[in-house]
DNA sequence: CTGTTAGCGCCTTCAG
DNA sequence: CTGAAGGCGCTAACAG
């Protein structure tokens, strides 16, 4: 029924092995004897078969790229600039390699099941992306399973994300959240700003922490005290700014500043405040974290702290493919870049 | 080295067939002797081999999901639906599929590669989402390659776009681009606009072309003359949106309105606008396609059609999974609905 | 440079 | 309900 490499190989007189070096480029043959054989693949239109062939060399042409929320654009950049640097040439079988984007809705089930499925491929590489959930059994599990994934030659990259237990060979391109956050809030504090609301990102998750955290080393380094009733907790979306925001004003309606986890996170609140009447920055300023593309675009525009995602991505995937070398040590800090635009200015009074 | 199923069959004193089906469990098998299978499993720490099971079953656990650009929402959400679709129970090994995600970034090759890639993992089923390029070559390869696939046993479903020839025998859910773009426009036409400029996705792209015939009924509909000066094409993005805004307004200061592909295009045009000393609706009205999240975040909030990606995405998932019927004809079309806000109103003068 | 020979790990009849 | 046996399609040593 189908077409196999024999027949392939019957059709250009040649052993089936030849036709095989011939797809995979990997070892010598003569000029016309390719010749022969691309022919004949052409005219039987012939499709290697993928598992065969994966089962055989004990590798697989697929690429696994783990994504928390892939409806995020956070997210969806960065997947993309990953694939973009994986279709392309250099695999086995034709030089094409599947990049498949998986996405666990942030669940830590979910996560390793892939992991698994991603094992059970034997994926030539995987890449993770994001904050990684702080909880310890999890953290293990995950350890373990990269352990494993690297044993059976998978090669593993992280992107976005803190660096992983050294033993996983892991190669981790982090993004330096807590600095983020930290030049956020000082830059609120430099223009006067006190009485600040932070609405954080879901507990249990590193970019979460690390991004609070700045926040709060820029408040102390400044004697301010932190406040815990004006930091809220909620989902990396547009809801949960924007009830967010309409709490820490229930709760401190004097506040002049909300720092938001995220850009979708800061937009939530910019409506939260538009709907409760307050001006923004005149009355309350706002700031996000991504610098994602729709930032710019808010009115007034968001200030921000701009993560490369792109970039980042592009080398995450380039290590993943093995073109490019893993950093020393396997560890590359991004840092992001403060964007100061029309959300945020001077407190009034 | 690794693990096998013998192995497991050997820790549980039974035969390798036994742990395979127990495994699948497409197959009776006793209640005690599963038991002792599972544990073995657990015990060796188990995983199967997926290419090889798949080399011997002749279908494979993956699921295909082509979009256009991963990196823009409207895919992403699509996506993320079909996706939830797809990681639960019915699969084959566990009860668990891949649902890879590939971005073809619009480009008419890698679509084609990624469907023969495909093709080549024996994925059980492909959706493919969004517009169609409407390049008649193109056209062809891409039916031809899906007939081929649903030969293969690949279930295909098209999720947002036109329907595929019928021989393909292609499930297809499609949004009513046409009556969308003609709702859109009418809206404007009865709140008294006369001159309106239209920003068109790129050209080639069902979905430009039925958005943009829908605009050109609803002129024609009301006696409308349609002055091409006055319809621009560029890509589906801010920047796009941004300099097709400008370009509209040196060719015809006097629009009163402008009519953008899509919510993301309308977010540049509006930042045009704006960056024009334009005020929006008062002296512009602006309009936009898809009701993405952050269109009710725009100042003033976008008046555009929404499109329930995410029902139209899981049920596209629960089709291609075979969990749902097929729709009568193979046919839906998925219809918007017109959703008027702030950045609307009756033109100045 | 090319053919031959063994499997890769699993599923699936076919018996029992 | 369970075991035995053959083969899925391809690749990877080996010889030549």
């Amino acid at each position: 029924m189908t077409v196999t490499l024999a027949d392939v190989a019957a059709r250009a007189q040649v052993s089936p092995a030849t036709v095989s070096r011939v797809l995979n480029g990997n070892y010598p043959v003569a000029a016309t004897t390719r010749e022969r054989v691309l022919r004949a693949v052409d005219e039987l239109d012939y499709v290697l078969n993928g598992p065969a062939s994966a089962l055989a060399a004990a590798t697989s042409d697929l690429v696994g790229i783990l994504v928390n929320d892939i409806a995020d654009p956070f997210f969806g950049i960065m997947a993309a600039a990953i694939q973009s640097e994986i279709g392309g040439p250099g695999g086995r079988a034709g030089g094409e390699r599947l990049g498949v984007v998986c996405n666990t809705g942030g669940s830590p089930e979910r996560e390793l099941t892939y992991l698994t499925l991603l094992q059970r491929q034997r994926a030539a590489a995987v890449v993770l992306t994001g904050g990684a959930v702080e909880n310890t059994a999890h953290a293990t599990a995950v350890a373990t399973k990269l352990r494993k994934l690297a044993d059976a030659g998978t090669r593993v990259v992280l992107c976005g994300r803190p660096p992983a237990p050294a033993d996983t060979d892991a190669v981790a391109l982090t993004f330096d959240n807590r600095g983020g956050g930290q030049e956020l809030t000082e830059h609120l504090i430099e223009l006067g700003h006190r009485r600040m609301g932070y609405i954080a990102g879901p507990e249990e998750r590193t970019t979460t922490r690390h991004r609070l955290e700045g926040h709060r080393a820029a408040l102390a380094a400044h004697g301010i005290p932190d406040d815990p009733a004006w930091t809220v907790h909620g989902r990396y979306d547009r809801r949960a700014g924007y009830e967010a925001t309409l709490e820490l004003l229930r709760r401190e309606p004097s506040l002049t500043a909300v720092v938001a986890a995220n850009d979708t996170v800061a937009l939530g609140a910019c409506a939260a405040l538009r709907d409760s009447g307050l001006r923004i920055p005149d009355d309350v300023s706002v700031v996000g974290f991504d610098d994602l593309p729709f930032s710019v675009d808010a009115v007034p525009a968001l200030t921000t702290v701009r993560l490369p995602l792109s970039e980042a991505g592009a080398l995450a995937g380039r290590v993943a493919m093995g073109r490019e070398e893993a950093p020393e040590g396997g560890i590359v800090t991004v840092r992001g870049e403060l964007m100061v635009r029309g959300s945020t200015g001077v407190p009034k009074g």
